[in-house]
Order: C-alpha cells, then sequence, then structure tokens
RNA sequence: GUGGGUAUAGUUCAGUGGUUAGAGCGCCAGAUUGUGGCUCUGGAGGUCGUGGGUUCGAGUCCCACUACCCACCCCA
C-alpha cells in the first residue's frame, strides 16, 4: 500500500518522460502557430463551478469527480475536465476586456476523474486543450479542428476520423426536444432507467444510449440537425465548407451529443480508427453560454480537450514514437586513486561546454567503466589515465569505430565540444 | 458502479497438496592486474500481493481485501 501509487494513476519515469518533453513541444508549436496562449489554472477550483459549469445532470459531476473539504471547509474539486477552470480565470481576470478574440491553450493539464482504469482511461490523465474566447463565426471551430488535425498528422498518425455534429443553440434545442418527447411518447417506458431519467432533464442524451432495446427505438428519432434554427444551420453548413476548403476529411455524425451539458451549436470528436478503435482522442465544441453562464459577459467561446495518453498510445499502436536520447555524450573514465580530481574536473569542463558528459560514482573499475559508457549509449569515453595525465593529454574513444586519439589536455574539452556537436 | 482474468526474484514466466521455491533476461564481479558489445565462470537478489481458513503439511485448495489487465457504463 505504501509503496504503490494510488489506483489509476502512473509514473512519469525517465523512459516515458522524454516522450512527454517531446509531444508538449510539438503541442506548443501547434498552438503557438494559430497564435494561441499558454494559460495554467489550479488543479483544483471551488465545486461549484464544475457543477454549474460541466452540469449537475452529466456522470463526471454525478459519480466520477474527486471532491472534498479542505481545512476552511471549502468544497473542492479536482479539475475532471480543462475548459470550466479556464473560462472561471477568463472572467475573474477580465480577460473579456482585452481584445477578443483571446485564444488560450493549456498544456496536458492534470484531469482526474474517478472510474474504473481500462485500456487508455486513468483517474488521473493529461490534457492538452485549446480555448476561443469571443469568435462567433464557425472559422473558430474550423481553426480548432484544423490545429489539431494537422497536430496529429504532423505526429505522422494515420486513419483519423473527424466527427462533427451541431446540437443548437437555446433557441432551437429545446424546439427539438419538444419533437423527441413526441417521437417517444409512451415507448419511453420501454427505455432503460437511465434513459427515462434523460428524458426529464437532458432528451438529447437518450440518443447517445447504447443499450439495445434505447438504441432501437431510437433509430428512426427526427435529428436535431433537421431542427436547427436558420442560424444555426447555417453556421453548421459555414463550419463544413470551411473544412472541405481545408480538405479536411470530416463526417457527420447525428449521434454524438458530449457529455458536457455546456456545448451549443458545433460538437466534434477525433476517433481513433487503428487499436483501440472508436476510442475518442479528443472532443469538443462550442459553448456560446457557459461564460454568462458563470457570472461573465455573453461571450461566444470555443474549445476542445484532447488526452495525452491516449495520442501516446496510438502513436505507440502505430510505431511513430521516438527512440529515447542518450543520457551522456562522453563518459570519462578514470584509472587510478589519484585520478579521481582530475577525471572530476574534467568532467565538469565538458559540461561547462555543454557537452553532455559524465563520470564515474560507484568506485568502479576501467573495464566495467567503459562497460557503463557502453550501456548508457556515450558515443566516446575520454580516459584520463596517470600516465596520459602526465604527459598532459586526454585519450579519447569513439566507442563505435574503437579509434582513439589523444587530445591536449588544456584544449581537450573545447576540442571534444566540437567533435560531438 | 457491474462483469471476466491475473498476482511467485529487478523483469518475463515455470513450479502434480509433500526435502532447502527454479529458469531466461537484467544486475554485480571475475576470465594474469590500462579498454565496452560476443563468450565462459561465479555471485547477489524471494515475508510466493495482504489477511484469514481447510489440512499432519499450502506457492499450490477455499474465502475476503487490495492492486493490475480487459470489457460494460461513461469519457480524453
Amino acid at each position: 500500500m505504501l509503496t504503490q501509487a494510488p489506483k489509476g494513476t502512473r509514473d512519469m519515469l525517465p523512459q516515458d518522460a522524454y516522450l512527454w518533453q517531446w509531444i508538449e513541444q510539438k503541442e506548443r508549436e501547434a498552438a503557438a502557430r494559430a497564435g494561441y496562449r499558454e494559460i495554467r489554472t489550479p488543479v483544483f477550483e471551488h465545486t461549484e463551478l464544475f457543477l454549474r459549469g460541466v452540469g449537475d445532470t452529466t456522470d463526471i459531476v454525478q459519480k466520477e469527480m474527486y471532491t472534498f473539504k479542505d481545512k476552511g471547509d471549502r468544497s473542492i474539486t479536482l479539475k475532471p475536465e480543462g475548459t470550466a477552470g479556464a473560462v472561471r480565470s477568463f472572467i475573474e481576470n477580465h480577460m473579456f476586456a482585452d481584445t477578443l478574440p483571446c485564444k488560450v491553450y493549456y498544456l496536458n493539464a492534470p484531469i482526474f476523474r474517478y472510474e474504473n482504469p481500462q485500456s487508455g482511461r486513468l483517474r488521473e490523465h493529461h490534457q492538452f486543450g485549446m480555448e476561443c474566447f469571443g469568435g462567433r463565426e464557425p472559422t473558430v471551430e474550423a481553426e480548432l479542428i484544423s490545429t489539431l488535425f494537422g497536430f496529429l498528422t504532423g505526429l505522422g498518425l494515420q486513419n483519423l476520423r473527424v466527427h462533427i455534429n451541431s446540437i443548437g443553440c437555446p433557441e432551437c434545442r429545446p424546439r427539438y426536444h419538444q419533437k423527441l418527447k413526441e417521437y417517444l411518447g409512451e415507448r419511453i417506458h420501454d427505455m432503460c432507467a437511465t434513459c427515462q431519467e434523460r428524458f426529464q432533464k437532458n432528451p438529447l442524451r437518450i440518443l447517445d444510449c447504447k443499450e439495445e432495446k434505447c438504441k432501437a427505438i431510437v433509430k428512426d428519432a427526427p435529428l436535431i440537425l433537421d431542427c436547427l434554427c436558420d442560424e444555426c444551420k447555417a453556421h453548421f453548413s459555414q463550419l463544413q465548407a470551411l473544412l472541405s476548403a481545408r480538405g479536411i476529411p470530416f463526417a457527420i455524425d447525428p449521434h454524438i451529443v458530449r457529455g458536457l451539458d455546456y456545448y451549443t451549436k458545433t460538437v466534434f470528436e477525433i476517433i481513433m480508427q487503428s487499436g483501440r478503435e472508436g476510442l475518442a482522442l479528443c472532443g469538443g465544441g462550442r459553448y456560446d453560454g457557459l461564460v454568462e453562464q458563470l457570472g461573465g459577459p455573453a461571450t461566444h467561446a470555443a474549445g476542445f480537450g484532447i488526452g495525452a495518453e491516449r495520442i501516446l498510445m496510438e502513436l505507440k499502436n502505430q510505431n511513430l514514437l521516438p527512440e529515447m536520447p542518450a543520457a551522456t555524450d562522453v563518459y570519462v573514465a578514470n584509472l587510478g586513486a589519484d585520478m579521481k580530481i582530475p577525471a572530476f574536473t574534467f568532467t565538469q569542463a565538458l559540461r561547462d561546454h555543454s557537452v553532455k558528459a559524465d563520470c564515474d560514482l560507484t568506485g568502479r573499475s576501467l573495464k566495467a567503466q567503459f562497460k557503463f559508457a557502453d550501456k548508457i549509449g556515450a558515443k566516446y569515453v575520454a580516459l584520463i589515465g596517470g600516465e596520459e595525465y602526465e604527459r598532459g593529454v586526454v585519450k579519447l574513444r569513439n566507442m563505435a569505430t574503437k579509434e582513439e586519439k589523444e587530445l591536449p589536455l588544456a584544449s581537450a574539452a573545447d576540442e571534444i565540444a566540437s567533435i560531438v556537436f
């Protein structure tokens, strides 16, 4: 127990951490190219933020949040998604008063959900997300999807599917709800308990049910796409035109409704086609009402979150992960007890020249030092030996070619730096 | 929350209820004392997940708990 990480969490060990650095660099570049700037918000927020922001009928809020009282009797919740915190910050810091649109991204922020772990799902995972405030045009969604698609294909990922849908706005959705309820009518009593509850609180989510009996009933239900108001209809068709113009392959999936209540108009997902097929890599959409709902001025907004673990999982499936770079370029071996100080100072001199250098910390024999150098992938071994030291030279061995040459001690660090780089 | 599988060395795994629990890989050391990868030799390393129970005797059978893997629900 004591030496066991909590269920659903993982250590990022050195052999994984370089992948995170690598992917974070790619995320930064993609977001920066689109004019987004980084924002970092707290790992925890007041529970109320998620109740009002994410929606108290959602599974996330009802059963998946890490919620606790702090010592000041405040109800605190570990972030179960990225958008609410960004919106809170946008309002609290009066970013709405600056020039809009305001475009921000968060870099692999930790996200916590209490659910049963399985392939591609942890209790702590990390999301890269982008949020745009103050843009009413469908260009916003097109920009988000294009950036995301470019980022993912830039990593080499194949077989990505972009699914889009529109779930209307406060203008047209109530009309759709009415129509859906009329369609379902008495048949709602034949549906699962969850759907009967949804019928009252959030009829749209009935479309999302995976139960066979519910799917059968819902199969011929009216689609929200057929009930959109003129504005939503125009918005959705303009988005399609933008994506087509950019050459992004997308499919309209009228059954995407998303598990968070704040979405309006556009919702989208990017789905894995290989490996764990059908698992969502990314989800996002427009949430024009959220800023106002949380106490800010009415502000158009849209964004997405993408799971970093799932990206890495898919990259691994498609064999696209880079190899771990060697930690050390030059290993400094010492021979003889009185050579330990010269070896140490020479190692530091190499580091002063920005060379990744290492020396013995364990008191190994020369043979074992070479073996170690080989194991850590050092390209060169610099030997500080008594005999050479007396003559004022360092022996440099190329581990791949076995070539050895002597360099004057005084200029060796400088010369090695120019050889390594 | 529900269901299935698993838990033995650092790791991957063997191990009919019966001596002192094994192997491959990895780790450490050595093979005439100043040189890595290959080979050979030796060594270290285990409360057999935790706690109960059955039994003369449990790594092995039973129960509970915990964790991991997989699936459902849901989601990234």
